[in-house]
RNA sequence: GCCCAGAUAGCUCAGUCGGCAGAGCAUUUCACUCGUAAUGAAAAGGUCGAGGGUUCGAUUCCCUCUCUGGGCUCCA
């Protein structure tokens, strides 16, 4: 056995350190401010902690703090605090599983007596975790064998069925909560402060790690909430009560966190469509119903006016279906069998069951089933601005994100198998082109394959389909996840994400082929060789709901409506009353070239009046005075920019329109020449 | 659906240990006629989410429901 050992780091250079070194010290050796940032290592891939010996031979990484897998370490270390503090405050608390996640960590715990967590008790808790954290108590791993386990943990049911499960030889680890791959399970221990390792124990807990070196790591963290969670997710389960916080390597990163949870609150649609009166919820209608106020009816309607003038150019055909049906329809497709839960319930009438309808789909089956169909017509494009009801349960709604009554921009696609990788390119492209006019840049793209426990159509088509889908992503460089499995039954699918100005986020379109509503729906063509074929089927939601994009894009413009969607794009205020006259000739310039104008006449003062145009986020508001009528001038004050005076009025009409026309042309130059199959036959 | 927390004027929010309901903004009226983010005064505005219970008396305490928020679960 040699006296020294020969360590590898990332950047290849090998160093030799006694026997016996630890991550820590080769950190130290590196220097101090690495030592310093430490908070855990990477070992011949393995994450460990900090004080484990390293062995000869070894590749080991330092794992810093200000990385997301060293925020990872803090957080989870910060759950292991949280979960001592619960059980110190609360005696009895069984505490279950406490993972580190996005942006922090939580703790889920059953109290004695089925008590519950109110907001009040988070700062007594928090309090109790920076006494912890002052403590620096140090965090000690030790294997034990499952009996072992199953002893310190007797009276923590939770720890008992995960060590049971992991002991069975289930090789699901729960949540980073254990680690059994080696037969033994890990434990963690705190030990109080200055006691060292075999000091009493404050607290222990099953953990693959790694951890902190010891709980003095740790502090720049807010604990955020308390909600319900069923124990292992399992709806029938027993619900705990969950614990959220944020934890961050300084107070820095921490209080920037905190602003952009507290910029995204500013930005929250809910708030903004009360304030600009957009929108509202009556509770007369019931949950997840929404009313459009004149102002979100106009925003609205230019979504859609644009949305149908795209898919007009786009070579889709514009198609009508009722709201309610006869059952046999979702007989027909399905659905009725899989999805009834969340359909509204029966309606009976004229011998019949009518339900609302939940989706567009089978009803455009319907339309290319009316008569024969030839290869020549192929692909059909239907397109539906389809208003569709869904049972969402009570606890999910969320304003218009998830609502009961949405309309879809629903598409459907009927193609050869020969056209449908063509199809698959020019649906994407079309969508991209669309999203880009909204002010959308930043997309992410996943792509949902087989699962092959169910699944319907034969493999072969499959495997076309998603070749299909995978190369359109590829031929255009685009990066993407592949979410194995992810699918549902009937087809594979592309899900396109955007990235909104904080940032975040949003699932929005999809294109999914379809291999089962053409086989339930006996759909067929006359092919080239006279023979009958069953046409693919591509579902294709662009916004999915209108409802729920304008939530998006209330979000991601903050409520400041880029200038051609601005419910008033133009205020006009007249300094005093002799102005009101020449104001009004300026609104009419506007409204004369497509434009959405008003004037406030002058009953309050004007900064009052420019303060509320400014507080409803308005594109341009235009003061005219004495000088202007003179010189028929606007003094334009442009949202976010500056004041300037003495403007012609024709001038500006003209930038104004000219700006409006180049927001809608924009993303159209794409397909201003649509190719040969796009335009109808 | 489940857990927790809520619901007071159009909005944001005080308040009532069970005894005639409060502010600011918004609205209306009057005065002010003003050059780039809040002029002054007055008025009006409430079944204190709905229904039931306890009580001499309930907006307040209890129960049920509806709706909302945060989660969980679900999302064709």
């Amino acid at each position: 056995m040699p006296s020294t050992i020969t360590i590898t780091l990332p950047d290849g250079t090998a160093r030799e350190y006694p026997e016996g070194t630890t991550a820590a010290d080769v950190a130290s050796s590196i220097g101090k401010r690495l030592a310093k940032a430490a908070v855990a290592a990477i070992d011949n891939g393995d994450e460990i902690d900090l004080g484990r010996p390293l062995h000869d031979g070894d590749q080991v990484a330092i794992v810093t703090e200000d990385t997301e897998a060293g925020r990872h370490v803090l957080r989870h270390s910060t759950a292991h605090v949280l979960a001592q503090a619960v059980t110190q405050l609360f005696p009895g608390a069984k505490f279950s599983i406490g993972p580190a996640i996005e942006n922090g960590f939580y703790y889920d715990f059953d109290l004695p007596g089925g008590k519950t967590f109110s907001e009040d008790d988070l700062a007594v808790i928090e309090a109790r975790m920076r006494e912890i954290i002052a403590a620096d108590q140090p965090f000690t791993r030790s294997e034990v064998s499952p009996d072992e386990a199953l002893r310190i943990f007797a009276d923590q049911p939770y720890k008992v069925e995960i060590i049971e499960r992991v002991s069975s030889g289930g090789d699901e680890l729960d949540s980073g909560e254990v680690d059994g791959s080696s037969g033994a399970i890990s434990v963690y221990r705190n030990t109080g402060s200055g006691q060292g390792p075999g000091g009493p124990v404050d607290f222990v807990d099953l953990c693959r790690g790694p951890h902190v070196p010891s709980t003095g790591r740790l502090g720049h963290f807010a604990l955020q909430k308390v909600a319900g969670a069923y124990w292992r997710g399992n709806e029938k389960g027993p619900m705990l009560q969950r614990i959220y916080g944020t934890a961050w390597e300084s107070d820095a990163a921490l209080k920037a966190h905190l602003e952009q949870l507290a910029e995204a609150e500013k930005r929250d649609h809910r708030k903004l469509a009360t304030e600009l009166d957009l929108l509202s919820f009556p509770s007369e209608l019931g949950g997840g119903l929404a009313v459009w106020h004149p102002k979100g009816g106009i925003v609205r309607k230019l979504i859609e006016d644009y949305s149908r003038m795209r898919h007009e150019r786009g070579g889709y055909e514009f198609v009508f279906t009722p709201h309610l049906t006869k059952s046999t329809l979702y007989e027909t497709s399905g659905h009725l069998a899989w999805y009834a839960d969340g359909m509204y319930p029966p309606m009976e009438m004229d011998n019949g069951t009518y339900y609302m309808k939940p989706m567009n789909c089978p009803m455009h089956c319907l339309i290319f089933r009316s008569r024969q169909r030839s290869y020549r017509e192929l692909p059909l494009r239907l397109f539906e601005l389809g208003t569709v009801y869904r049972y969402e349960r009570a606890g999910t709604l969320h304003g218009l994100l998830r609502i009961r009554g949405f309309t879809q921009d629903d598409s459907h696609i009927y193609c050869t198998a020969e056209q449908l990788p063509g199809e698959i390119g020019s649906l994407l492209d079309f969508v991209l082109s669309v999203l880009r006019a909204f002010g959308f840049e930043d997309f992410t793209f996943n792509l949902s394959t087989k699962d092959p426990d169910k699944y319907v159509g034969s493999d072969e088509i499959w495997e076309t389909a998603t070749d299909a889908l995978r190369s359109v992503l590829d031929d255009r460089g685009f990066e993407y996840s592949i979410k194995e499995g992810d699918a549902a039954f009937y087809g594979p699918k592309i899900d396109v994400d955007v990235r909104d100005a904080i940032g975040r986020s949003w699932q929005l379109s999809t294109i999914q082929c379809d291999f089962n509503h053409p086989e339930r729906f006996e759909l067929e063509y006359v092919g080239s060789d006279n023979q009958r074929h069953r046409p693919i089927m591509v579902h294709r939601a662009l916004f999915g709901s209108i409802e729920r994009f304008f939530g998006v894009l209330l979000e991601h413009f903050a409520g400041a409506f880029p200038t051609w969607l601005a419910p008033v794009q133009v205020r006009v205020l007249p300094v005093s009353s002799a102005h009101e006259g020449y104001a009004d000739q300026v609104a009419r310039s506007i409204t004369a070239v497509g434009g959405r104008a008003d004037v406030i006449r002058a009953v309050d003062p004007l900064g009052k009046r420019i303060r509320a145009a400014k507080l409803e986020k308005l594109p341009y508001v235009l003061v005219v005075g004495d000088d202007d009528v003179a010189a028929t001038t606007v003094g334009v004050n442009p949202r976010g920019g500056e004041v300037e005076r003495g403007v012609a009025l024709d001038v500006f009409v003209k930038r104004f329109a000219d700006e409006v026309a180049e927001a809608t042309a924009l993303a159209l130059d794409a397909d201003n020449a649509p190719a040969p199959d796009a335009l109808p036959a």
